[in-house]
DNA sequence: ATGAAAGCGCTAACAG
DNA sequence: CTGTTAGCGCTTTCAT
């Protein structure tokens, strides 16, 4: 007995177009080109869909287009208050544009990343990849085989979204200049992110220009315990090579050393300034408050997402006729001084 | 021209079963139901499979059954630390299960819950509510029509998971009562959350036991800025009614209220004790650090969608026959003593 | 402007 | 064991 109406189960095209009297296709059509009805047809339909409380199911809708409506973004550790900012944005602006957005955990891990790119390939229309851990070469592969936008990562010939380093970089070390350092010493992140490379070149060179010496501590973890083995590792380069000015690859980091510098009694800013990056929720309030580079990551996620969204609509370039300059969204960063710098002691 | 094999398209069953000599039902069994096949052919389907690189689409597998195997987790606030680790948690135990989740911010309203709750409703098998902010009703009936599990809520008659405020509480009040303080006052979080309520009263009923003062103040705006607000009216406690001890409704109220309590110059705890909940990052490390009630909240994450996957996989108990209890989680949660809580002043 | 029919890719009886 | 045959709910030509 098939077709049996009224059973229960959600209404689907077919139970409206009975009750309405009219083809299942124009019960699509009332919905997805409402134009191409007679007004009379369509409001007929409209409320008889309304009255059965009928809604269409997106897995079907999905099926024959091969359009699920639906993202994907990855990040390395949601636990990363960083990252806060970027999803609440991404969602934002995917729940606008009617798109769901999934969220997926990499744990800071290169396969794990792998991992879910191939489980959620058929499930979603698009990857935003936030501080990706993959190679370079492996991510340029799949950002031209599937949608895909990068965020602080740096993919050749595609579009993508990153904060500007540099900008930030010659901030933090002009104002620790200004101060009176003249040694820098730069707490590493994960070798495999393209932000600690980033971030890294930029403060050398920005130090190099102002004649300060800047010196690479590290990989350490970046998270609050890594801030602990960073913060020692720090002590050892302050007494042999007179550092005073430290530089750590994200607030995390920045947050933990701080806490063992006052665990070990040393004064932060009388005897060592640090400066973070990120303006993490924390960084305001933490022991000093923490002098840091801010940006506005909430927009990296709009960015991402609205980037991600145009490639999905856009007609591939099936020629490379007319290669459409890739766009790059380079978001401003500044610095927010806090009271974790001060001068430097002679 | 149809089924042009190797077009550029990713390979589908037909393409699999016409490379391997069989029919579409055997490649699909090779891989739901391998069991049911000779171990020849099964290896050479799934052999065949690998070298089309044959990947099962997601969205047609759902449509005759009805299951995507994808959750939703519907959030008052993403940016509000507590959440993290509920969203680990129950992103882990879904990945573990097969399982996508899909994370939604509801902004802290009814109304946006309601809409996340429609647009999904097709989309996913099941979701998780963690605070909601729907009013109990409301709540029932969605418990029931679809599978879903809250957090922190209870619902009559229906699994769900939360954190044990009594206890909690009954430790926060001891030791304040410990500590010498006899009159309290509870900074209020949003009047929709069942977790004020539990909190509220769970404090209420404490401090009556233990012979000790409670009013509460508020409702403020669970968050940092809230805080000064909640701040200011424990100050107007404390000095007309004697109010020495401040319970937050939550962590980010806590600190709120002890950066505004530092602006004013009154120092905590030699003035005012105050005492948070959740324990969030930044609790261990804001100024001084925050006394707080700490609950494995990566947990709560786990369960709820443990107990969701076990409603989905249930059999819908058709008949009140036999009424298997519904199961509730109760998560232990205890005082986190630090140093915003200390004598009263005399 | 509307209806009929052919799938989208996969699963699940039902036969053999 | 394996092939055949229907759909799942919706969209989309192609006719009319």
């Amino acid at each position: 007995m098939p077709h049996t109406p009224n059973s229960g189960r959600r209404a689907t095209i077919h139970d409206v177009a009975r009750a309405a009297g009219v083809a299942a296709s124009t019960v699509s059509r009332a919905f997805s080109h409402p134009d191409r009805l007679s007004p009379a047809t369509r409001q007929h339909v409209v409320e008889t869909a309304a009255r059965l409380s009928y809604r269409p199911n997106p897995v079907a809708q999905a099926l024959p287009g091969g359009r699920t409506r639906t993202l994907a973004l990855l990040v390395p550790d949601i636990t990363n208050p960083f990252f806060f900012g970027l999803i609440r944005g991404a969602e934002r602006r995917a729940a606008d544009a009617g798109y769901t957005l999934v969220l997926a955990d990499t744990g800071e891990s290169a396969s794990m990343e792998s991992t879910h790119l191939d489980r959620l390939a058929g499930t979603v229309d698009g990857f935003v990849l936030a501080s990706s851990r993959l190679e370079a070469a492996r991510l340029r592969v799949i950002v031209e085989s599937c949608p895909a936008i990068a965020v602080n990562t740096v993919v050749d010939g595609a579009p993508c979204v990153v904060i500007d380093h540099d900008q930030a970089m010659r901030q933090a070390a002009e104002h620790l200049a200004s101060l009176g350092h003249s040694r820098l010493a730069y707490l590493a992140g994960p070798a495999a992110s393209w932000s600690d490379r980033s971030r890294w070149r930029a403060l050398a060179a920005a130090a190099r220009r102002l004649g300060l010496s800047a010196t690479r501590l590290g990989p350490f973890p970046p998270t609050v315990v890594g801030g602990a083995a960073a913060a020692d590792a720090a002590l050892i380069a302050s007494a042999n090579d007179g550092v005073t000015g430290l530089v750590a690859y994200n607030d995390l980091l920045a947050i933990g050393a701080l806490r063992r510098l006052a665990d070990r009694d040393i004064r932060v800013p009388d005897q060592l300034s640090v400066v973070g990056c990120d303006d993490i929720f924390g960084a305001d309030f933490c022991q000093p408050p923490l002098t840091t580079l801010a940006a506005d990551i909430e927009q990296a996620g709009r960015a991402a997402v609205g980037l991600l969204l145009a490639e999905i609509d856009a007609p591939a370039p099936a020629d490379s006729d007319d290669p459409p300059a890739p766009e790059r969204v380079v978001l401003p960063c500044s610095l927010q001084v806090r009271e974790s710098t001060g001068p430097a002691p002679r």
